[in-house]
DNA sequence: TCATTTTCTGAATTAGATTCAGAATTTGTC
DNA sequence: GACAAATTCTGAATCTAATTCAGAAAATGA
């Protein structure tokens, strides 16, 4: 059966293949512009057999989201396996997410659209399915964090609240405020400086609110700071996410840019 | 000058039709199979003529989107309008989004989709810039909130935070939420019971962690359920839409079953 | 070597958004 | 009311890209 099992690995390589070109090419040319043939023609093959791997496009978007979800399993270990206060360790998540954004804003655009009523209904059911499931291992290192505040006191257990219930919490609010970040022109308009200082601060907040023990002020930037930075160093050995009370030029404003000078 | 008003008013009447029609349609056969031929011909217009009216289909669909947040203004302004605690306030406005996306999912799919960097970005400037200011209004109810609660006393001025970057936290709490639980298949995954139950004690969670005053104890069900029910009585003189502990049958799944009807 | 099965191919099909040259209507002027 | 200019409407034609599928090519196995 080595035979079967060289084919087998083979195809699994091509399929990687094309999702490192969609990847490329949504990088290069932005998810608007990405083209199933496009993607074919420049991995040299024919359009036919991209459409063996996935049975349609939205098959391919839901599957390179759910590579790339994937690809945040390692830092996300590292926040959790660290051995410091459960508390910094929820935060640490929080870094983990926010700095995958930073370097890799296309992630999170992909996954937003792949997770719209229009492309996740469009998907085939295995592919929604599977994508479901490599979400499991994220999941359950985060809530495996609130279990362990739990268990040692840290976080009350009257809260009426599963570990997996609370962990919602921070991630509803990570979602959302990546979903406000990206909409161009939102934070421009109400000057409400780096949305993700903002982000960290209620994260600070609602874990107050919980009663995560030890408490933290976030009244003090620098203090937030220095807190951020000490983790992004002891945790992932790299220095922290720029948290800039100004906004950077925002994506759409580049691309305008871009386009002017050609 | 009054010929010239009556055709502009004529204008507007046709393009409220319009969107009216991509509503209904959307309503009927869901947003993927939205087809702007479909919408023009239903209308008795030509494919141009619609044409005339919005830019593109994104166009069209940031235009219906924003009208339809306008929609949301006068449940906002009951509650912030409403003469009772801030906080409870503050607890309604979630209630009225909740209220709206019960009755009407359609709107957040919408929006959802409108604000995915593939459809926001191909929309014109005009449009995306008219639907930031149709947010505004609805912004400055809630920031007025928040304001009337530091000036009270209810809400401690020294978060670090202005009232407009205090409410992001909740908007993006519910905002994550409706994102969350419109994934199909994410809540039944995880047995997690009603996303919507869950926004709202960790909404209290978080406004407690603000230190918003008088405190909520979001433990006891009971008593979640009837602080909703009261404020959705004395404020919107309605019933407070019903946070199952069991999650309705999803979308997807309803879609299958009439499919398998077919 | 040859029949069978599996995989690959890309021209052809299809779906739908978008355009635009002309038709129809309205406005303004005498 | 008649006519020319300006405006608006029309929908067949165009264009873009996703998707299909009949046949070509390659692999398998006897």
């Amino acid at each position: 059966m080595s035979t079967k099992d060289r084919r087998q690995r083979e195809r699994a390589e091509r399929e990687q293949r094309f999702l490192d070109k969609a990847q490329a090419l949504i990088q290069r040319d932005g998810l608007l512009s990405l083209q199933m043939s496009r993607i074919a023609e420049e991995c040299d093959y024919a359009i036919g057999t991209l459409y063996h791997h996935f049975a349609s496009k939205e098959d391919l978007l839901v599957a390179l989201a759910t590579r790339n979800s994937l690809s945040r399993v390692d830092l996300f270990e590292r926040a959790a396996r660290w051995q410091g206060p459960t508390r910094e360790r929820m935060v640490a998540i929080a870094l983990a997410d926010l700095m995958v954004i930073r370097t890799q804003p296309e992630h999170f655009r992909l996954a937003q659209f792949v997770w719209t009523d229009v492309v996740w209904g469009a998907a085939s059911a295995d592919s929604r399915q599977r994508s479901l499931e490599a979400s499991a291992p994220l999941a359950s290192l985060v809530d495996g964090i609130a279990q362990a505040a739990m268990a040692a006191g840290d976080l009350p257990t009257d809260l009426g609240l599963s570990a997996k219930a609370l962990t919602i919490g921070p991630w509803t609010l990570t979602l959302g405020m990546h979903t406000l970040s990206h909409t161009d022109g939102l934070f421009e308009a109400h000057a409400l400086g780096d949305p993700y200082r903002l982000l960290m601060k209620h994260l600070h907040y609602l874990l107050n609110g919980y009663g995560w023990r030890p408490f933290f002020d976030p009244t003090d930037d620098d203090a937030l700071d220095a807190l951020n930075a000490r983790l992004c160093r002891d945790i992932f050995g790299s220095v922290c996410p720029q948290l800039e009370s100004s906004l950077p030029t925002s994506r759409i404003a580049r691309t305008a840019q871009v386009s002017a000078h050609e």
